[in-house]
DNA sequence: ATTACATATTGCATTTCGCAAGTTATTTTT
DNA sequence: AAAAATAACTTGCGAAATGCAATATGTAAT
């Protein structure tokens, strides 16, 4: 996990941000868990845009080490983990929901995919909570 | 810039924004202008995280190639160019202020710097019409 | 014409990524 | 108890992206 050691440490919170979880790949896997319900290493793979196996276990390492993400023995399948947001993981919540917000308004293709964003429209509020598992 | 080849395509607004401005350096480059008021190239390179000058100019075209960055010479300096947000761009004002919110509760850094967090949260609203030069 | 400045490009070593195959540990089936 | 199946990794290797230094191109001032 080489990503770990580089930090650009500048200081600036948009930095530590994009250290923290700015690469391609870290926020799919939470939305996976967030907008998702996905909770395992497997359940992750199966991912539409088809995450490698060796960048996954390279992420869910590196946000667990970041106190984003939590992993435990599934109490119902002891052959099987089940990673889980911590508090600020699910702190992310407002990010993912501009993101969406901001895709909704600017992706014009035909095919995407409206159903979340007038969830969010109708109330953004509840929406969050709804992510936040509150 | 190859990176502009390589579009998941998923449908999905987490993935078509990450496919957008989701890499280490957009954001920062989106920073520089949005909450420093820089505007040109020599300027970003200034920036302390330390940006590459090949990166730094396949990001300006990524971005510009989105419709998220416009580029035009300046006036006052004729042998300059000038990059500046277009309304696409400035909508990513939320997403910039909840990164920075979250950062501000998750980087316990000594020296992570708090003035923008205060501004933030004495009036969200109106830092996000500073942001975008309302 | 020369110099300086600003933007951009190129070459090359290093790192990361993506894919396929293999490994370890645990559970189910026979 | 042995074999098969499942889940979570790990490894190897070619391809792509990145970082750094040097060079090139275009514009303006002297």
């Amino acid at each position: 996990m080489k990503s770990e050691t580089k930090i650009r440490n500048s200081g600036c919170p948009v930095a530590f941000g994009l250290d923290t979880f700015g690469d391609r790949w870290s926020l799919l896997v939470i939305r996976e868990i967030m907008l998702r319900g996905k909770r395992t290493y497997s359940e992750f793979l199966q991912a539409e845009e088809g995450i490698a196996t060796n960048i996954l276990i390279d992420r869910l390492k590196h946000l667990e080490s970041q106190g984003i993400l939590e992993k435990n023995r599934d109490p119902e399948n002891r052959r099987s983990f089940v990673y889980s947001l911590t508090s600020k993981g699910y702190d992310l919540a407002p990010i993912l929901i501009e993101l969406i917000i901001w895709s909704g308004k600017h992706d014009d293709r035909a095919n995407a995919k409206r159903d979340v964003l007038e969830e969010i429209q109708r109330d953004r509020d509840s929406f969050e909570m709804k992510l936040r598992g509150v």
